[in-house]
DNA sequence: CAGGATCTCTGACTAAAGTCAGAGAATGGA
DNA sequence: TCCATTCTCTGACTTTAGTCAGAGATCCTG
């Protein structure tokens, strides 16, 4: 916990140096942040707005004042004129490119003065650091199942059984968990979140006789490592004791080997099998 | 270099969140750091001033509100009547402990989610990045024999040969290097700076027939481990190399053992005494 | 095609952050 | 004791950051 503090203070100190003297180019902050965030491949204001959480009085005249420099254009959008799309002009991109190369210069004044083997040392911590934190900020929350986010991790959870399966896979011919099953309160379903990107996802389907089925658990690949199941699991059991469920129940397929050490390090102990799902070799059961 | 990159923006964003919502408490930011850079032990106008890099009417004007709040009072130095020193009333103090309690509960929501192996994982990445970046920042300046940071780390060595070597240490009866004979042109004296501290020396002193000789290298007890030995011995070789010396020259003692395996990853090699210094068991030479 | 919703922009503000040129008191050395 | 220097403070500013209430354009749905 110290050492957390200890880290914030010295990280916050020498970067904040940095923010403020080397990547202002004699321009208010607040500007140059915004033509860095809007990126040589443009971006719409509504998304600046959010990203950077600006007023949406401010952030129009960041941009009208960015206008001015001739650093920007905004146009509509095609598709929905009321949006605007904001693209940097041959000016702009030579800014932004400034910003970088000045960004690399800090980088490289961290790592210049170290010897070949500290340097690595920084990075292999560095990279941990990056992840354990990004790990502490998952937020597991019910989502509604026809929403976007859900969509798309069910999307990726389906494609990706598909491949792993050595027989494929048919969502059609497998046990269901509709999107009415998965809505309250027949069931739950979980999304993990890193910020405001989907990391995983995970249901839970509430039966008559207070039991409780754990399905559609996955993990986004590049989010893998950081507990991201294990955080969904435990959200999933939560609600399920919140519930008043006696047990919980879930089948996989021989293939999901991290899945079944999950299950079983988090409890669960392997039962017959209780239904006929085509796809499952084991099923596991966790009294709660 | 891009996980360098990559790791700034994540900690800046991340610390940032915090030094902005958390850290205020309805309080400008800038009352609120100056409040918290006061402490519990009070600090003179000047310091702050440098420490948080304010220009002076800017920080007499947010000392005025804090005094108007009633949490800190501002009188003269005893000592130097120009100067003010600034100490916390009991409601400053009682407003610091807040801020503590406040960043504690920041670092707390950094660990709370993380499972006892991810936080001893995360505590130790973090301590080898403060490490590395401190090592990094560190700086090699010649500075003159007889300023303070100068005597300070002479005496911090003298009490440490003393300590060290089996027979005690008396520098009147070592070979000099006297502050003349550290003065630029006869000598070079070095100190290795992390920020405003100084974590270690070393001198240059040289000779006649072009032969340069180590002297005095130190390194403060709370900074080994970092390199800080390394640099300035490649700061007095650059520097030697500058004054196109031919050769360098040391002596060493037995029992300073880290001193040694320095010297001889550097290039040094064991060479018969070339002087009746009292101390010595060891005398190295390096040809530039 | 009417009416509500969505999006961005403008005018009119306020608060915070920061600069600059002295004024005035205290100090240190010639 | 005088004079240059050091230190903090004040008055008079500017710039940056940010808010809020609409206006006006566009889109979506029934």
């Amino acid at each position: 916990m110290q050492q957390v503090r200890r880290f914030n203070r010295l990280v916050i100190q020498r970067t904040g140096a940095l923010e403020t003297s080397y990547l202002r180019r004699g321009r208010p902050l607040g500007e140059a942040r915004l033509l860095f965030e809007i990126g040589p491949d443009g971006a719409d204001v509504r998304t600046l707005r959010t990203r950077l959480d600006l007023n949406s009085g401010y952030l129009s005249r960041l941009l009208r004042s960015l206008e001015s420099q001739h650093l920007i254009t905004v146009r509509p959008e095609p598709d929905d004129a009321r949006r605007r799309a904001v693209t940097l002009t041959r000016k702009g991109r030579a800014e932004y490119t400034a910003y970088e190369k000045l960004s690399d210069g800090l980088a490289t004044s961290w790592l210049e003065p170290l010897t070949p083997t500290q340097r690595d040392r920084l990075t292999i911590a560095m990279a941990e650091v990056e992840r354990l934190i990004t790990a502490a900020t998952i937020a597991v929350r019910i989502e509604p199942p026809d929403s976007d986010a859900a969509r798309h991790c069910l999307a990726q959870y389906f494609a990706e059984l598909a491949t792993r399966f050595e027989t494929g896979f048919d969502p059609a011919r497998s046990n269901s968990a509709t999107e009415a099953e998965m809505t309250p309160p027949a069931g739950y379903f979980f999304i993990a979140w890193i910020d405001t990107r989907p990391a995983g996802c995970g249901a839970l389907k509430c039966n008559p006789r207070r039991i409780g089925e754990v399905k559609r658990m996955w993990t986004a690949p590049d989010a893998r490592g950081l507990g991201v199941a294990r955080r969904i699991l435990h959200a999933i059991e939560t609600k399920a004791r919140d519930l008043r469920l006696k047990r919980l129940r879930l089948e996989t397929n021989r293939t999901l080997l991290e899945a079944q050490s999950l299950y079983r390090s988090a409890g669960y102990r392997e039962v017959a099998a209780f239904n006929a799902e085509p796809y499952a070799h084991h099923w596991f059961e966790k009294r709660l």
